[in-house]
DNA sequence: AAATAGCGCTTTTTT
DNA sequence: AGCGCTATTT
């Protein structure tokens, strides 16, 4: 047995072994938060704990994974691997799964993401006529959002006198019918979006004794990191299943809760001391992260807001370099700046580029830095932005996936009934939806019956959509007989996806089709590992069935991005990233950039003081990533929304005491309004245009075999003519794009020889 | 039906 | 500036 409790200081150590009975831990930035918390793990573990037994719920997937492997290497086992960690929406979506029809869901309901639910309420709005610029979707979305956070259904929502007022006064009466219609939906695809796990998750546990029951008895230890950015729904998962035993242990940091916008509650703190009377306070203010600098000039930032545990976060190392302050005339020289002092730091320290970071507050940001980044030719990498998995191909292929294993989940299908283009348009797919919410059905069930009730669709088209649903029941059919790999392939191909992207010879196509492989390689090593056996979290090794792509797609959808291996060149790289994702993470040398008022803190939370709070604390949080030296740039003039913009530097710069900072001069500012238009000099372009003569068939002329000529795709070949007069279509193959399908009266076709 | 042009909106942050 | 949606064109 390894006696690694002696890596510990005495209240980390405390911690650790206080392992009975409700704790807090209050956990300064810096001060070894994930070090107890794997430290405690592997302690329960080397005491006898199984490790099926303990459940410990992180802020991301990755910080799971890599906690993880931390624990396996200080117990010296693979039983560690059994745990229950992961974010709360990836275990509760297994346990969902698990209990599924005691929630009158099937074991297989898809998980919307954020896309998926806007074109939900897209498509709501259109059904019930309502204007898409006042109802915006994404705002109807975080109404609905927190709402569900605080589980209250849609019949709650519309009895609620004060959220009602609300909306009646921001003029968007009907979002609680909104989010009636919104929930029909999605049970009638079979779906769950990302707060229903969680919602349902208490439904289970509060309206079945025996679900309680059993994963109150399972789950004897459970742990929870990042609580200061847990939400109520959340909240009360974890009393409920920590109720029997108490023996539950939350560890956060209340100066680095950043996500209140989404429904985090501090409140949750609070509730924890009254839930739990006799529970056990341990602070842990020693930083070992950063230098004396760092650390008071961080304190001081958090002094100006009001709302906070009182907390002394020291250090015992350095005293370090003062913070610099670089100071551009515009964003492109901000972005010189920072690479130029990237460059000298490095070669001055021989430092590893690995060693910086540059954050920033939104990931429009990126571009400036990158540029110049470039130019210097230091490598950087990019975190955040549009993830793997948002990207339209890889969204695509899994629609067809997702549509496979759920042909009720409607926002698969309406993405793919089309595409690759097979004659289905928006007039065919706008009388399905009508007819599914009419129908209370889904679009899958109705098209089963396409035969006996044609829904005012032409013969065309049923049967263009009758070979659709036969070729996603010809992927059905496989689903459990295939490996998940051997199917994915399978599917990429019959789908008709290879062949879209492959006709695309673009820079941009070969990305797209690099990307599919991606996936698909992602697929076939996911095939290798073993599987876990769900009641106990043992893995069985002697399990010789193979993982099917339904496996696959449970696992991966509540992923954010691919964790694929990083190759050697790509670990020594410059970190760039937004400021929420660098939660968590440290480095020697920090940037933090543009900061200026209404970009740093955003203009759109200037308008409560808990707001201005909350970016603040995003700003403690930055300027804690820094371990040996920091750097704050600001410019004076940025491109936003297309225009140059006039900008002052951010509040936060003046309120770190002046002892800490190397200022390059006064700060000054501009003469108000703060936000002044200055117009961009508009160069002057020549558009030059060819035509090229051409004379096009008569459409009656065109007949089945012929070969032809169009405009864009070049020679093709006549498959099928069809439909009369003006409507009269064509099906023609083309060497160039593929199958197409042409209305004639548009479609100027040349003919070049007659069958 | 499919491609293109033009318009207006966006920018918080993420499971 | 870039993107997605709508209107227009083919």
């Amino acid at each position: 047995m390894k006696d690694f409790l002696k890596e510990l200081n005495d209240e980390q150590k405390a911690a650790v072994e206080t392992t009975e009975g409700p704790i807090m831990v209050i956990a300064g930035a810096g001060s070894g938060k994930t070090r107890v918390l794997t430290f405690k793990v592997a302690y329960l573990i080397q005491k006898g704990v199984e490790p099926f037994n303990i459940l410990a719920l992180t802020f991301t997937n990755k910080a799971a994974s890599e906690m993880k492997e931390r624990i396996i290497h200080l117990v010296d086992s693979t039983d560690a691997r059994n745990v229950w960690m992961g974010t709360f929406h990836s275990i509760f979506a297994k346990i969902l799964r698990i209990e599924s029809e005691k929630i009158g869901f099937p074991s297989n309901f898809t998980i919307y993401d954020s896309d998926d639910s806007k074109s939900l309420i897209k498509s709501i709005l259109k059904e019930l006529n309502l204007d898409p610029k006042t109802y915006n979707p994404a705002a109807v979305l975080h109404r609905i959002s927190l709402a569900k956070t605080n589980l209250m259904t849609p019949q709650d929502y519309n009895d609620d006198l004060e959220l009602v007022a609300y909306d009646q006064t921001a003029n968007k009466p009907l979002t609680g019918q909104i989010y009636q219609i919104y929930q029909a939906r999605l049970r009638q695809s079979s779906a769950m979006d990302f707060d229903d796990l969680l919602f349902f998750t208490n439904v289970l546990l509060r309206d079945n004794p025996d679900a309680l029951y059993k994963y109150q008895q399972k789950f004897k230890y459970i742990l929870v990191d990042e609580y200061q950015d847990t939400n109520f729904s959340q909240y009360l998962i974890i009393k409920r299943l920590a109720a029997n035993n108490e023996n539950i242990c939350v560890v956060g940091d209340d100066a680095q809760s950043i996500y209140a916008f989404r429904g985090a509650s501090i409140q949750n703190i609070f509730n924890f001391q009254k839930d739990y009377p006799d529970f056990r306070i341990f602070k842990l203010e020693q930083n070992y992260r950063s230098t004396q600098n760092i650390i008071k000039a961080a304190n001081s930032i958090i002094q100006n807001n009001k709302n906070q545990i009182r907390k002394d976060l020291w250090t015992n190392n350095d005293s370090g370099p003062k913070i610099t302050v670089l100071k551009a005339t515009s964003d492109s020289e901000e972005g010189m700046l920072v690479a130029h002092s990237i460059f000298e730091n490095k070669m001055n320290n021989q430092l590893e580029n690995s060693a910086f970071a540059i954050l920033y507050r939104t990931n429009a940001q990126s571009r400036s830095f990158e540029e110049s980044l470039r130019k210097l030719n230091i490598p950087y990498k990019i975190y955040g932005g549009l993830s793997f998995y948002k990207r339209k191909e890889i969204k695509d292929l899994i629609a067809y996936f997702r549509l496979t294993i759920n042909p009720k989940d409607q926002e698969a299908l309406l993405r793919v009934i089309n595409f690759p283009a097979r004659g289905i348009g928006s007039t065919t797919t706008d009388k399905l939806i009508v007819a599914a919410g009419e129908k209370e059905k889904s679009i899958w069930e109705l098209l089963l019956n396409l035969r006996n009730d044609s829904l005012g669709l032409n013969g065309g088209t049923i049967n263009k959509i009758i070979e659709f649903i036969t070729k996603i029941r010809s992927f059905q059919v496989q689903l459990h007989t295939q490996s998940a790999f051997d199917l994915a392939y399978y599917i990429a191909h019959q789908s008709g996806i290879v062949k879209d992207i492959k006709s695309d010879e673009t820079p941009e196509g070969i990305s797209k089709l690099e990307n599919v492989e991606e996936l698909l390689n992602a697929i076939r090593d996911f095939g290798d590992t073993p599987r876990m056996v769900q009641d106990t979290g043992e893995i069985k090794t002697d399990d010789n069935s193979v993982r099917t792509l339904e496996e696959f797609l449970m696992e991966v959808s509540l992923l954010t991005d691919l964790e694929s291996d990083e190759k050697k060149e790509d670990t020594n790289r410059v970190t760039m990233m937004t400021i929420h994702s660098a939660k968590g993470l440290e480095f020697p040398f920090v940037y933090i950039v543009g900061l200026e008022e209404d970009l740093f803190p955003s203009y759109l939370s200037q308008s409560s003081r808990s707001e201005i709070e909350e970016e603040r604390r995003l700003f403690y949080v930055a300027v804690t990533r820094a371990m040996k030296k920091l750097t704050l740039a600001y410019a004076q003039t940025r491109y936003r929304w297309g225009n140059l913009v006039m900008a002052n530097p951010s509040r936060f710069i003046e309120e770190i005491k002046s002892e800490f900072l190397d200022l390059p001069g006064k700060i000054v500012h501009n003469p108000s309004p703060s936000v002044k238009k200055l117009k961009p000099i508009q160069p002057n372009i020549q558009k030059t245009e060819s035509k090229i003569d051409f004379v096009e068939a008569d459409i009656n002329t065109v007949q089945t075999g012929m070969q032809v000529e169009h405009q864009q795709f070049g020679q093709g070949k006549v498959i099928s003519v069809e439909g009369n007069g003006p409507n009269k279509k064509a099906t023609v193959f083309f060497q160039s794009v593929g199958q197409k399908q042409l209305l004639l009266r548009f479609a100027k076709l040349r003919i070049i020889e007659q069958e």
